[in-house]
DNA sequence: TCTGGGGTCCTAGGACCC
DNA sequence: TCTGGGGTCCTAGGACCC
């Protein structure tokens, strides 16, 4: 039998950032993307004034005004998630990275299958997170048979003092007292509602529901719900990292965007930070997603597969504009794309002026997938032949000092000056800004 | 309060080929 | 003219996670 570790950070962002600044330390802090957003990760200080993960900055501000704001900061995170890896592989060779703040180990060996050695490293790693990266940043920690198990044994564990949930495999069935349905993972809101349909409202209930109903109601989903409601797990401790499968950026605007000119603006600065990444990671792609809701939330999304493989922004913006006008708020010329190549791919003729302002362009969002690998660690820019190279040290800059300080003129303005490949100084210094 | 941005996986239908 | 089945690719869409 095995035992699994699951490590889960409490309030990573917002704990990170405390740790970082001594005089964000006892105070309510609030991590969010922008202002007109959400709170991410509230500071246990601002969870217990009621301000949940999730609330809207505007709703924090209702309940305490003087709630400190920040930004969210990934480097800084991901920084400190290395931190907290390196730590948990001291105690096992399987460590999986669940999320930018959990993790999975398996504890199997070097606990000899006894819980109390396990409850005694629970409490080893947690002092070691406290030593190490401090104070400030604290870990649940749960353990159990299984993965699935362990992940739900943190979640209890929050409850008590020292943050360390486990349950045995004889402490399953009790399971069933203290849970809902959606504090299983892989339950979300949408399959409560259809498992009420059914007459499910419980774990046990869904536990012994005929099986034969849910893989007609679910399909194969049916089948995972039942493993799930009794707690079965066989998946597998991943070590080895996944290479990612798409890459994607998107932007919600604090005012609706109305104008051609403001959507092909942002659509652009999107393109080019997904290609950026992409570059960065050595990576292509063939298969471009764009997708944008209205203020009304009435979303439009599609995909368009290339015959090339491109990580420039500008080509991943031809194809997403593309996509755009295909949705019609403009009018769009020479319809579909269908089997053509990204350099057959013209830059969009001008359409006519948005015509009676119905789309209140809200949440856009460009992405690449159908991913193609550079070898090697010569991708970055040697053997790249000038236009690759152009975008390399553009990388380069704006890497540093930030995003679109530099970027291609003929992506800012007017439609005359498309034809020209030019360098030059775009004026906006962020998206958040 | 109409609410972030980063992802993953699964299904299903149509086109096309053998 | 009608008949099968299998495989792959492409696209849309829905669900979930942190």
């Amino acid at each position: 039998m095995r035992i699994i570790l699951h490590m889960d950070m409490n309030s990573y962002f917002a704990s990170v950032e405390q740790q970082a600044n001594p005089h964000l330390r006892g105070r309510p802090v609030g991590v969010c993307e922008h202002l007109g957003g959400i709170i991410i990760a509230p500071s246990a200080e601002a969870r217990l004034m009621g301000i949940k993960p999730g609330a809207t900055v505007w709703e924090a501000i209702k309940i305490f005004p003087q709630i400190v704001l920040l930004p969210t900061d990934p480097d800084k995170y991901r920084h400190v998630t290395k931190k907290f890896l390196n730590i948990l592989n001291d105690y096992s060779d399987d460590v999986e990275q669940y999320s930018i703040d959990e993790a999975f180990i398996d504890i199997t060996r070097y606990t000899d299958g006894d819980y109390r050695d396990a409850r005694l490293l629970g409490m080893e790693i947690k002092q070691r997170l406290r030593l190490e990266i401090g104070e400030w940043v604290s870990a649940s920690v749960g353990v159990g048979p299984n993965k699935l198990i362990s992940k739900i044994a943190a979640d209890l564990g929050t409850d008590h003092i020292d943050r360390l949930g486990i349950v045995r495999p004889q402490d399953i069935s009790k399971l069933y007292d203290e849970l809902a349905l959606t504090d299983v993972p892989g339950i979300g809101r949408r399959i409560e509602k259809a498992l009420h349909r059914l007459g499910i409202f419980t774990l046990k209930q869904l536990a012994v529901y005929p099986l034969g109903n849910l893989l007609n109601q679910f399909g194969i989903w049916g089948y995972v719900l039942r493993e799930l409601a009794n707690f079965r797990d066989t998946s597998a401790v991943v070590t080895e990292e996944e290479p990612p499968k798409s890459f994607g950026h998107a932007y919600t605007v604090p005012k609706p965007l109305t104008s051609e000119r403001e959507i092909r603006k942002l659509m652009f600065k999107l393109s080019d930070k997904v290609g950026r990444r992409m570059r960065k990671h050595g990576a292509s792609g063939s298969i471009v997603h764009y997708f944008h809701s209205d203020r009304q939330y009435t979303s439009f999304g599609k995909q368009r597969k290339i015959r090339d493989f491109i990580n420039e922004g500008r080509d991943i913006f031809r194809v997403a504009w593309k996509i755009f006008l295909s949705s019609s708020p403009f009018p769009a010329e020479g319809g579909g794309m269908e089997g053509v190549s990204s350099s057959e791919i013209s830059a969009p003729t001008y359409s006519p002026p948005y015509h009676g302002g119905e789309l209140k362009l809200k949440i856009m969002g460009v992405s690449v997938s159908g991913l193609r690998w550079e070898t090697g660690q010569d991708f970055l820019f040697e053997q790249y032949e000038r236009p690759r190279r152009l975008a390399a040290i553009m990388d380069k800059i704006n890497n540093k000092y930030g995003d679109y300080t530099i970027t291609r003129a003929r992506f800012y303005d007017a439609p005359d000056t498309w034809a020209k490949d030019t360098v030059g100084f775009g004026r906006t210094r962020s998206l958040n800004q």
